[in-house]
RNA sequence: GGGAGCUUAGCUCAGUUGGUUCAGAGCAUCUGCCUUACAAGCAGAGGGUCACAGGUUCGAAUCCUGUAGCUCCCA
């Protein structure tokens, strides 16, 4: 059969899906083995899959992969949330495309619109996942909204509320003017934007030319104002004490206050304090009982209360008001600047500080045990650092507005009696019972309609916060065998940006519900950037398109690609080269099965000595690189981990190991060498296989014959053996002899093809090792190989630790860069002895240094004194 | 304004408790090769005042202090 000498993953890939797929590999069922299991962060399901998810899922399905492989029952639970605020968005601009206003809908006929939706474009990214080869359990899909979930979501509601840890109240919340609703804290993003500072002039009541300035970027809050407040020491305002200003347009009255938070480099050095639109004015406000007057509608539009303007847009009513303050005289001046504004997360649109009722819950209690559960390392961050940032806001946590104005999501599960007081309860017959029973008159029972629901609902972390509890419904059956079993969960896998809106919150779910931890370890990736370090993002067009990469490079390489350059918590700086890394290390994978394959073997040719030799060297060099690679493994330094089998398989075992086994063209080969490549290389794919697993699964079933339901996946990893560190060391010096003849060859241009000769002169104080000779007259083509010390022919010679190597040669030779070269490193090796012998003759060193530090030293010493000599006696025949 | 972190080769990053010829890796670059597995390859080579300035120490990329620059988080 040939096989193409360029892999072709489009030929591969699916085929293992599918046949991974087929075998119910990916489903898992609790038993007596170790439980490994991850969930999914829920990617969000109005979401594609972009580059963020790539890595995200390659991780995952990494240390799932691995998991599985060590034996242990590996659980990769998948599944999406449903995204409040973004998918009610989506549906809603679906609806008017089709003519449809949403304010015409009852909230039944647009959840079922909403649902349609969700059917129709909800499972797109989890299709896209198994394109990268994602191991999930399919089975056990799982999204934010099903029964389970959704119910967990409203027991938990229940349950904190008679706790007393879910309270309503009133509070500045950040107002998104587009979808109409609040955003909590962490939804909102700071940009920098240049703006106007304008200097506004109220005038003092009952004077006619009596003036106040202060400054503000926002004129068009100026109808709200209800005081103006100057700090107590201000000389300036001294006399202002006890009057009144009149707000400008509108001529409301409204008194000067003084306050010691009022910076007095700011503007003027006077505040225009409106409670209704900013959260420092708010609590100004508060202090000193101001009235609160909200100008603003919930859609950002100027509202009744603000007398002018009714009705137009804030930003557009800036402009009016400017000009109208201008032309009477009002504004004292405008300068440029710049200053930071919120943005909400998902529309873009200003942030409106907004007066309103949202649902809170009580972080405190919850967050104490959460931030100890972090600071003892029962639950490790990996990279480490993060902890500070989570320290840091877990200490100074304020409480979680849970409500949202929205109605895709959970209802909140309230119910208001017709005098406004709150029942909770799951349903409204409960409420109904439940209210009923707590009459006095028995005959003026309430009915259902007499009760109304909130019409919020919760906020989206609010269902995600139980995700690793509520995928196994272990909120509403505490004891059942899958939360049991899985919880706690090993390692989740997320971005730091959420750190806080949720992995916080679900280390206190956790504890709260279970006492105990949701996970193990907590692996923060990087941010996926362009070459430029922007963040790759739709609207700057930065982002290559994932599944393409896969189609045109094949999930493996693009896996490995990815991968290569993302140490833990460090962005990654994506570039297609990454990708063609991997790509490129594939095809030697490949290639280098394709030429194993290729070899005969001949049952009766005895093994060569050198083949003997490199099995063993390479069985050593196998079993310390894998020691390596499961360390790196167990501090989750997972680029370290691949760059180390990417090593060993192309620099040991294609460019050495297999160049040192290999028979002459056409030759076959023996037996045992055979036997020996075959079980190192299904070793080697065995590692490979969690970051690269649709190649090595097609190579593992290529090289043996395998059985039905055979497969990679499910094969064991290999044990980390012990290894012969003299083996390896002795291996390293020929690899240097090697090097240093090909470079000779070269530098003479001496064809690979021709023999030489090479012969050792000894040097006095070691003794010849001539395990690798063998090794070395093979890679070499070295026809003689011999010691001798007397040796005077001529040819070129050069110097590996302290042993003189020399190649017989009759031309080619030019010996004043003979000497050249050698009087160079003489110099070199005298420098370094003289400092050497600068630390052993320094008595602080030698009394203080600890003894092994000082043999080192001896050793140099020593070494480089032979060296020295040998060194010296070369140049002196030259010079014969 | 408060907090955290970073600065090592052209790029992206390792470098554990201060001590091995410790200044490393991958990529990129340069040179020579289409040598019968692989040009998506092979062989070889060059490249760094470890941000800067002090200090501790027999010894500092590593510990301490300060300075500069960058990044992130919070307000």
């Amino acid at each position: 059969m040939e096989i193409a000498s360029k892999y072709d993953p489009s030929k591969v890939e699916d085929k293992w899906y599918h046949y991974w797929m087929k075998q119910g590999f990916f489903h898992s069922v609790p038993d007596e083995r170790e439980p490994y299991c991850i969930v999914i962060p829920p990617p969000n399901v109005t979401g594609v899959l972009h580059m963020g998810h790539m890595l995200n899922n390659t991780i995952q399905d990494i240390l799932v992969r691995r998991a599985r492989m060590l034996g242990k029952n590996a659980c990769w639970v998948p599944g999406t949330d449903h995204a409040s605020i973004a998918t009610e968005a989506k549906v809603v601009v679906k609806l008017r495309d089709e003519g449809i206003d949403k304010a015409n809908l009852t909230r039944e006929q647009f959840l079922e619109h909403a649902w349609q939706w969700k059917a129709k474009h909800g499972g797109i990214i989890l299709e896209q996942l198994k394109k990268l080869g994602a191991s999930c359990d399919w089975e056990r899909t799982c999204f934010t909204m099903d029964e389970a979930l959704y119910g967990s979501v409203i027991d938990v509601f229940i349950d904190l509320f008679q706790k007393g840890l879910i309270y309503r109240g009133i509070r500045m919340v950040n107002w998104d003017s587009k979808a109409l609703t609040a955003v909590s804290d962490e939804e909102v993003i700071y940009k920098e934007v240049s703006s106007k500072l304008f200097y506004v002039r109220y005038r003092v009541e009952g004077t006619e030319n009596e003036w106040l300035t202060i400054a503000t970027t926002r004129p068009e809050t100026i109808l709200g104002d209800t005081a103006i407040c100057v700090h107590p020491d201000d000389e300036r305002y001294k006399n202002f004490r006890g009057k009144r200003i009149l707000v400008p347009l509108i001529n409301r009255s409204i008194p000067v206050i003084f306050d010691e938070y009022v910076d007095r480099e700011f503007g003027t050095g006077a505040l225009k304090v409106t409670p209704a639109h900013d959260i420092n004015d708010y609590n100004l406000g508060l202090k000193y009982q101001l009235e609160v007057v909200d100008t603003f509608n919930p859609n950002g539009t100027m509202s009744p209360a603000a007398q002018l303007f009714v009705g137009e847009d804030r930003f557009v009513v800036r402009k009016k008001i400017t000009k109208e303050l201008q032309s009477l005289g009002h504004i004292v001046r405008i300068d440029e600047y710049t200053n930071k504004i919120g943005y909400s997360e998902r529309t873009d649109e200003v942030i409106e500080p907004r007066i309103s009722i949202q649902w809170f819950l009580k972080m405190k209690t919850l967050a104490k045990p959460a931030l100890d559960l972090v600071e003892n390392d029962t639950i490790r961050f990996y990279p480490a650092k993060y902890k500070n940032m989570y320290r840091h806001w877990m200490e100074n946590v304020t409480d979680w507005c849970i409500s949202r104005q929205l109605w895709w999501g959970h209802r909140i599960p309230a119910y208001y009696l017709p005098d406004g007081k709150i029942i909770v309860a799951r349903s409204k017959e409960e409420a109904v019972a439940f209210a009923n029973s707590n009459l006095n008159d028995q005959n003026s029972k309430f009915t259902p309609d007499d009760l109304k629901q909130d019409e919020d609902v919760l906020d989206t972390w609010f269902s995600s916060w139980l995700w690793p509890i509520s995928v196994f419904d272990g909120i509403r059956h505490p004891g059942n065998s899958d939360i049991n079993y899985y919880y706690p969960t090993n390692d989740l896998v997320t971005a730091p940006e959420i750190i806080f809106f949720w992995v916080a919150r679900m280390i206190m779910a956790g504890w709260e519900y279970r006492k105990a931890i949701p996970f193990k370890n907590v692996y923060f990736t990087g941010i996926v950037r362009d070459k430029q370090g922007r963040k790759m993002s739709k609207s700057l067009g930065n982002s290559p398109e994932p599944l393409d990469l896969i189609s045109q490079y094949g999930a493996d390489a693009v896996r490995v690609g990815m991968l290569l350059c993302s140490p833990a918590g460090n962005d990654l700086l994506y570039d297609d080269g990454l990708i063609e890394q991997g790509r490129n290390f594939c095809n030697k994978m490949w290639n280098a099965m394709r030429l194993v394959r290729g070899w005969q073997v001949s049952p009766g040719l005895e093994q060569p000595e050198v083949n003997k030799v490199s099995i063993l060297w390479f069985d050593s060099v196998f079993n310390a690189a894998l020691q390596n690679i499961l360390s790196q493994y167990s501090g989750y330094r997972l680029s370290e981990a691949l760059m180390a089998a990417y090593k060993l398989a192309w620099d040991d075992f294609c460019s050495w190991f297999l160049e040192m086994i290999k028979p002459a063209y056409q030759q076959p080969i023996d037996k045992d060498t055979f036997e020996g490549v075959i079980t190192f290389f299904e070793k080697l794919i065995q590692v490979l296989h969690p970051f690269m697993p649709f190649i090595t699964e097609e190579i593992w079933q290529i090289l043996r014959e395998r059985q039905e339901q055979d497969s990679i996946m499910i094969s064991r990893q290999p044990f980390a053996g012990s290894f012969n560190q003299e083996m390896i060391d002795k291996f390293n010096f020929a690899r240097d002899v090697i090097i240093a003849i090909r470079s000779v060859r070269k530098d003479k241009n001496l064809l690979q093809k021709d023999p030489i000769q090479l012969v050792i002169r000894k040097n006095n104080d070691e003794i010849p090792n001539t395990t690798f000779d063998p090794v070395m007259c093979k890679l070499c083509n070295i026809s003689e190989l011999s010691y001798n010390s007397e040796n005077d022919d001529a040819g070129v010679s050069f110097v590996v630790g302290s042993t003189e190597f020399f190649i017989p040669m009759s031309s080619h030779i030019d010996l004043e860069e003979e000497l050249r070269k050698l009087e160079d490193e003489l110099n070199y090796t005298r420098g370094f002895l003289d400092k050497v012998n600068q630390k052993l003759s320094n008595n602080n060193f030698v009394n203080n240094a600890p003894v092994q530090v000082i043999e080192i030293e001896r050793k140099k010493q020593s070494d480089a004194e032979s060296r020295i000599r040998v060194l010296t006696e070369q140049i002196n025949k030259l010079k014969m």
